[in-house]
DNA sequence: CTGAAAGCGCTTACAG
DNA sequence: CTGAAAGCGCTTACAG
């Protein structure tokens, strides 16, 4: 206060280092605050005069307009909530670019998220509904009650490549059952009659819908197969190829892996542990196509993901329900690209 | 206002669906909006029994407070920026997972930007001016402008394995220099005369730093060794691979590579395309650690760097310069170790 | 400990 | 096209 009697027909001085405000803009450009705030609105109607002094004094004081005073009045933050786990191993960094770049063309920023424990997810959700963001997207797990909380509290909702049943639920995804058995098609093309399967995760849709897929079509084959329990992870893999080939009396022709990281496990283990060959001993399929899929050393028959389709579809979904929330619900599932490589 | 008339002793009936305030709250808990305020403020001074009308009354609402309108007054948004490019390929999806877990430890929350092309870069900027983030953490390059910006905005910048020589400005990284001082060091140990250094970009300079510290140690020790240009990818240590075999008079019995994606794109074509083994007939080095270097196919001798200090160390400085703006710049580094794998 | 009031930086009818 | 004014949902002196 004491302060004001410097410069008394002001209101008070600004700190130095004060972000400019759309008042100070308004001040120096001899125009309303209003008039200021309608040159960042696009659409507003203003003067080319009025403008041109805005801008200038907008650009002299490096002001921009303050999108947190913004979404306060507007209701729309802009922001949206991306939810992952720490064991997406899809292509991550690419996927988050994609994300990042769709999501852009519409304003809209990521603020994210990653959980690892399930106890995470409430601490999580808690933090998504204080910082208003207009919709989720999630590639992981939720419960029914958390799903049901996003509804009440009006947030749309996108799953990344988890699938629900309920039909009220909007999910992107790959066809993983399709994919499977395209996957176990190509392998009896080839004339493969002894098959593996090492599965991924009971806890997780995605791998029972691979493992669906595969079993469905080698028991309409009426080929032989046995099922080892793995969780995606290579070291599951390794261990599974272990166990396949002390236990076995008969050698498989071919293994069916949940994902490509165990389609790497199981083809290390059978050359440095067992001293085989890919494919001419064994043939090893995967899922995915990550970028190591393509390595020489594994050169992987797997089913590619369309990542950049899935992002699209998936943004494009979320945004038609951030504008209109009477969108009914939808599923939107691409079949993924069978990649014949020489695995198998 | 035509509205009031239906029930004219409160303010205005609020839409059914309408997310709860502090008012909502404070009507139904019988109190002020400030009581409620002060409930949802660690340390503030309520009493026991307003306390709990109000966490009542807050829990049937299902009331949250609201962190945009917190921040807009409290100029802190408990947002952060991290900036990072889509082809970091360091364990990605982990070191997000670290910096989410570090953060949160803070009540800060990550707005997260993929840079692409470097002209990307000044659009990002804008971004975060308009949204009041606190900090940046950068995995991407910066131009001097650009940091003069930060800077003149009193926004904390924190660097993540980025170097720069200027010490005004803080980072944290990795001893990249002293890491790969270590492998030459390791395979000269091992008997070795001949080496292949596959450079990373020109433009990146933690690859400078890498090829320098090799260079340095090779020169040292009056070993031959040849350089060739890569970019940090698979397909150019492929590429480098085929034309030193093709061009070398004399096999080099170790090559050292930039990262641990090139290491491995050069074992796979000296496998696949020059039937050597690795190591018998040549060594091969990286440096990261990332999760496929450990895999049966490569088991890489590399350098591993330490995600979670770095991680650690970048959160807690960027917090600290939150919290006092005065605090000088820092440079942390730390040195990666060495780990020996079968690759050499 | 508690409540009334001002204000953070915007947007948006409203009247001119 | 333009400006004065109200209000988004909070926090925080201030007075009691």
């Amino acid at each position: 206060m004491e302060k004001s009697s410097v410069n008394n027909n002001q209101k008070v001085a600004k700190p130095a280092n004060h972000r400019a405000t759309s008042y100070d803009v308004a001040r120096l450009a001899g125009v309303s605050q209003s008039a200021v705030s309608r040159c960042f609105k696009a659409g507003a109607s203003v003067s080319a005069k009025t403008r041109a002094k805005v801008m200038k004094a907008a650009d002299e004081l490096g002001y921009q307009p303050n999108a947190i005073a913004r979404g306060l009045i507007t209701r729309r933050s802009n922001i949206v909530a991306v939810i992952t786990t720490e064991f997406t191993n899809l292509n991550y960094p690419e996927m988050m670019s994609h994300l990042n770049a769709k999501l852009s063309e519409h304003g809209v920023h990521i603020l994210l998220f990653t959980v690892g424990a399930a106890s995470d997810m409430r601490a999580v959700l808690d933090q998504i509904w204080q910082y208003q963001v207009d919709g989720i997207i999630a590639a992981s797990q939720f419960s029914d009650d958390q799903i049901a909380q996003c509804r009440k509290r009006g947030i749309p909702l996108v799953f990344y490549n988890r699938v629900f049943s309920d039909s009220s639920i909007s999910s992107v995804g790959c066809d993983h059952f399709e994919g499977a058995k395209l996957l176990v098609e190509h392998l009896l093309s080839r004339g493969h009659k002894r098959f593996a399967v090492y599965s991924g995760p009971n806890d997780s849709a995605v791998a029972q819908e691979r493992l669906q897929g595969a079993v469905t079509q080698l028991k309409q084959a009426g080929a032989h197969f046995d099922v080892y329990q793995g969780d995606y992870t290579y070291d599951s893999a390794a261990a599974s190829t272990v166990e396949m080939m002390s236990s076995a009396r008969e050698l498989p022709q071919a293994v069916i892996c949940a994902n490509d990281i165990m389609a790497i496990g199981c083809i290390d283990t059978l050359r440095a542990k067992f001293g085989l060959r890919i494919p001419e001993d064994l043939s090893v399929v995967g899922f995915d196509g990550i970028a190591a899929s393509k390595w020489q050393a594994y050169d992987l028959t797997t089913i590619v993901q369309p990542l950049e389709r899935m992002v699209e579809a998936t943004v494009s979904m979320l945004m038609e329900r951030i504008e209109d929330s009477s969108i009914p619900a939808e599923k939107r599932q691409f079949g993924g690209k069978l990649n014949i490589g020489l695995s198998a």
